[in-house]
DNA sequence: CACAATTAAATTGTATACAATTTAATTTAT
DNA sequence: ATAAATTAAATTGTATACAATTTAATTGTG
């Protein structure tokens, strides 16, 4: 025991959960390649099928993502068919992200990746609930 | 209750996984701007600290990162003059990464960083043993 | 009204990530 | 012994991430 054992790769909590959320991401490649999208462009994708015309800045609060990282992205799902862009009228600093028939329909394409996802992540209902009360902890504490 | 409900990001355990995860690694980033590594460079040194003389395929197995990433990230950690890229003799195919004095001595400003991150992140000690044990149930279903 | 302040995206620059391929060194199998 | 297979890094190409700055639109204030 030393003064910097504390440097342990192994006493980190940041580390595991720096991994476990890339291993978990790349699992979903699998499945999400089948919809020609990657994971970032799914979780947009999920905003959005809860909430059509939803601008920039409400769609990064939800996903903790910025403009630098937007931006780019939703040109290419708009390049892909499955978003339109346009501008709020009454506001033109606001870019309003519609989603399109085409991506409307890849809805019902997406609606097994849950169920797969959680055959791919071994934990019992219990660590799935603690995990999850855990982590939205961290989040809150912004 | 539809059949796309499993599909709102707050019924995904993905979410708040990568989200934390980003979260987490950006408070780090006030401590580590003051040694001047980012957090992905922080880990490598945290292996480096531990196991010296190591090479760049047994580095990204621990840190499940790949050449692709870690070859230039190793670049500029010597570039920094943190680190030493040189080849095995033995086997000129093994890279092998070695800390310098400079290294080393990194490890004395960096001892207080877990202490500082663990004020940051306000988790039960139950909840933060809980956690951990969880990422690394996920971590071992590679 | 006019101009400063604010706001929302976009842009710029740097640093990961990772799949897929290539290169070079070593080992295996015939 | 030598060609084939394997292995370790490096390279290539694409896609994030995010800090910091810029641009353009709108709002607040004297």
């Amino acid at each position: 025991m030393n003064e910097y054992d504390c440097l342990k790769l192994d006493r980190q909590l940041c580390f595991p959960l720096y991994a476990a959320s890339k291993e978990v991401i790349k699992k979903y490649k699998s499945f999400l390649n089948e919809l020609d999208i990657t994971y970032t462009q799914y979780i947009v994708m999920l905003v959005l099928w809860e909430e059509n015309n939803i601008n920039v800045k409400a769609l990064g609060e939800k996903l903790y993502l910025d403009s630098g990282t937007l931006t780019p992205l939703l040109k290419t799902l708009e390049n892909k068919g499955y978003i339109k862009r346009s501008r709020l009228k009454s506001d033109e600093r606001n870019l309003i992200i519609s989603i399109t028939n085409k991506g409307e329909s890849l809805k019902e394409k997406a609606k097994d990746i849950p169920y797969k996802m959680g055959k791919c992540i071994n934990l019992e209902e219990k660590e799935v609930v603690e995990l999850y009360k855990i982590l939205y902890k961290i989040l809150s504490q912004k």
